[in-house]
DNA sequence: TGTACATCAGTGAACGCGCGTTCACTGATGTAC
DNA sequence: TGTACATCAGTGAACGCGCGTTCACTGATGTAC
C-alpha cells in the first residue's frame, strides 16, 4: 500500500512535535535539547534529523501551529457571536475556556514564549495578539454606541478587551482544565466584559 | 580599613546579579549556566560558589529583587495617589512608566519568567499580582459609587485593572525606555483607566 | 506475478565542546597580641 | 607600632556527562520492468 512509508514519517514528525510541546510544558523552548526530544519519542538522536534540520526550526513548527490554535480561537469567536450583549459576552468566554481546554498545550507554548522565546517567536505571537485587537475594533464599531467613536478610541477598547480575554487564557491554563476554580475564572470573565462594555457604552455619551 | 574585604566581596556578589540579569535578557532563566554569568563577571567559575550555592539559588535572589521592585510600584502608587480620578489615572500612569523604565531589568525578568520560569519562581511572581489586586481591592472600596458593591465585584474590577497595568507594563518593555511609542502606550492606558472606571461608576446604578 | 534496483527512516559509533562540581592552592586582607 | 597567624575571595587543574553534529550503515518499503 502506497503511502504508509509517508503515514509513518507523519506520524514520527508528529509525536516529535508533541514531544516537545509535552516536554516544554514546564520550562522553555530554548531549554529543549534533541536527545531529550528524540528520546521521549523513541528514536536515536540522529533520526530527528530526518524531521527537521534543528531545534529552532522545530521551535518555528512549534509556533506555526500554535498561532494556526490562536487564529482556530478568533475564527470561532467570531463565528459563534450572538446579537445582544449576553449572549456575545457569554458565548465568547464559553468559546475561550472550550477551546483553550481543548488545545492546552499550544495556548501554554504561546504564554511561555510570549516573552521568553526567541525574538522571532515573540515577533509572531504579538503580531497574532494585534492581529485580533484588529479584528476586534473592526467588530466594535458595529456595536450600538460606538458609531462616533475614534479610531483610536475603538482600538483602546479593543486592546483593552484583548488583553482581559489573554490574562483570562492565561488564568485558566494555570489553573488546569475542569477545575473549580474554571467556573470562578469563566465568571469573572464574564463580569470584566459585562463591566467593559457598559464603560464603552457610557464613553463619550458622558463625558 | 575593616569592611573593604566585605565590601568587595558584596560588589562581586552585585556584579554576578547584573550579569545573570543581563544574560538573561533575551532567553530565560533557565538557560543560564553558571560558567556564562562568571564568564560576564570576569570570575573562574568556581569563585561563583563563594556567593551562591547554585544557580536556582542566583534565580531566587533575582525573583526576591524583582518582587522587591513590583512591591517598591505598588508603594509608589498608593503614596502619590491624587484626590479626582483624573489625576488619580495620570499619576498612576506616570509613575508606572517611570518605574518600569527605571527598573527595566527586574520587570523584564517578571515578564519573562511569570510563565516560563520554574514553578517556584511562578507561584511567587503570582502571589505577587495577586497582593497587588487585593491591595487594588481596598482602595477601589473608597471611591465614591463603590459603597454598595459586593466584595466579589470589587475584586473582578480590581483584577481587570491590574491586568491592564500588567499588560501596560510588558508593552512599555517591549517597546523599550524613551521610545516614541512609550507615550503612546502611556496614552492608551489612561484611556483604559478611564473607560473602566466609567464602567465602574455606572456598574449596579445602571442594571 | 516476479525480480532487480532505488529510496530513505532509523541506527550506532565517534567527535569535540561547554557544562556543573571537586579539590588543593594562593595571596591579599583582617585580627590578636 | 610590629609580628605572627587566621580568614577567605578568587585560582586553576581535573573529572565525568549530556550536548549537537558527522558519517557510514541497515533493512524495510516502494518502483520499474
Amino acid at each position: 500500500m502506497t503511502g504508509s512509508r509517508v503515514e509513518q514519517k507523519e506520524r514520527t514528525r508528529r509525536a516529535i512535535l508533541d514531544a516537545a510541546l509535552a516536554l516544554s510544558e514546564d520550562t522553555t523552548l530554548v531549554a529543549l535539547s534533541l536527545r531529550q526530544v528524540a528520546k521521549e519519542v523513541g528514536i536515536v538522536p540522529t533520526a530527528f534529523y530526518r524531521h527537521f534540520p534543528s531545534i529552532e526550526d522545530l521551535g518555528l513548527a512549534l509556533v506555526e501551529e500554535s498561532l494556526d490554535t490562536l487564529r482556530a480561537l478568533l475564527r470561532e469567536l467570531r463565528r459563534t457571536a450572538g446579537d445582544d450583549f449576553r449572549s456575545i459576552i457569554d458565548g465568547s468566554v464559553a468559546v475561550l475556556v472550550t477551546q483553550v481546554h481543548q488545545d492546552q498545550a499550544h495556548f501554554g507554548f504561546i504564554a511561555r514564549e510570549r516573552f521568553a522565546g526567541p525574538a522571532t517567536v515573540r515577533e509572531a505571537i504579538a503580531r497574532g495578539i494585534e492581529l485580533a485587537e484588529r479584528e476586534l475594533a473592526i467588530d466594535l464599531a458595529h456595536l450600538p454606541g460606538t458609531d462616533q467613536w475614534s479610531e483610536e478610541d475603538l482600538r483602546v477598547l479593543s486592546t483593552l478587551i484583548v488583553g482581559a480575554m489573554v490574562a483570562t487564557a492565561e488564568r485558566l491554563l494555570t489553573a488546569g482544565p475542569g477545575s473549580a476554580e474554571e467556573q470562578r475564572i469563566a465568571a469573572t470573565a464574564r463580569t470584566q466584559l459585562r463591566m467593559m462594555l457598559i464603560g464603552a457604552m457610557h464613553w463619550r455619551s458622558r463625558p
